[in-house]
DNA sequence: TTATTAATGCAAACTACTTGCGTTTGCATT
DNA sequence: AATGCAAACGCAAGTAGTTTGCATTAATAA
């Protein structure tokens, strides 16, 4: 669906703040943080307030068009479209590069588990960290 | 082994606040925060700064006595004693209980995975959500 | 017992994020 | 097209968690 469509089928208003900041998500694939998203707006001359970032965020993860997505090492908050597809990421510890990993390897695991301790689980966070093939190298 | 030795062990003075951060950190067997850790003293009579919480729990990890732990979903930094052994935890999201998991379900998965990604993986890290018995009752 | 070095307290700085409030803008209705 | 209103926005200030600089104090080796 068009950027355009998606807000309008949340009830949000169209602005170019909010269009920008879907275009980012869009193109660069991989979560970003609110800094990220306003260098790279800035790059296409629009001015944007971090708290408008931060607002417009929210609003959008409130209605399922963007999740927030925390990493355990970074205090910062992090974004990305919501596709729906539950993953995990794979993270080099020297260049940040953050590869996705779709097949989750917790589904039975955490079914069992929640047999076995009568607890109601929800979900589940994986964070992998090592270092990639290039970074390999330039050690 | 002693707190005491534990200390001279690393080359670390012995002082009050250290031995008592490292008492808190053996009686609770969770992981806990500045504050908590700051709460508990400050009820045995020892008056502590903050700062020398953070500076002494710096330090101690540094040398191995005590690691920091990151929870995905909290910004705060817990501590707790290092053992030595890698496991997970259990989170109620409804009462923070926190249940240690000490089988990882990931040890062969992470080893193929690196296989797979040509990535050299140091480690993961891995938190799961839910409500426990008791907290599931009450709703 | 003294001298040296680490540990501590305090205040200020810092990072990431949130909030209150006055202004502007999108858009439904006229 | 003009109007009105709620939503979106910018700015400044506030908050939480953590870190740092610096002067003072305390632990321990000599």
């Amino acid at each position: 669906m068009e950027i355009k469509n998606i807000l309008k089928d949340k009830g949000l208003k169209i602005t170019k703040k909010r269009t920008g900041i879907l275009k980012v998500l869009e193109k660069v694939e991989h979560p970003v943080d609110v800094l990220e998203i306003k260098d790279k707006l800035n790059e296409n001359d629009i001015e944007i307030n971090l708290s408008t970032i931060y607002r417009a965020l929210e609003n959008m993860s409130e209605v399922g068009i963007v999740k927030k997505v925390n990493f355990s090492d970074d205090a910062r908050i992090f974004f990305e479209l919501d596709k729906n597809v539950h993953h995990h990421y794979l993270h080099c510890l020297k260049c940040k590069a953050l590869v996705m990993i779709d097949s989750c390897p917790l589904k039975d695991y955490q079914k069992n588990l929640a047999k076995k301790t009568n607890y109601n689980l929800v979900g589940h966070n994986l964070d992998i960290y090592g270092y990639c093939p290039k970074c390999q190298e330039k050690k």
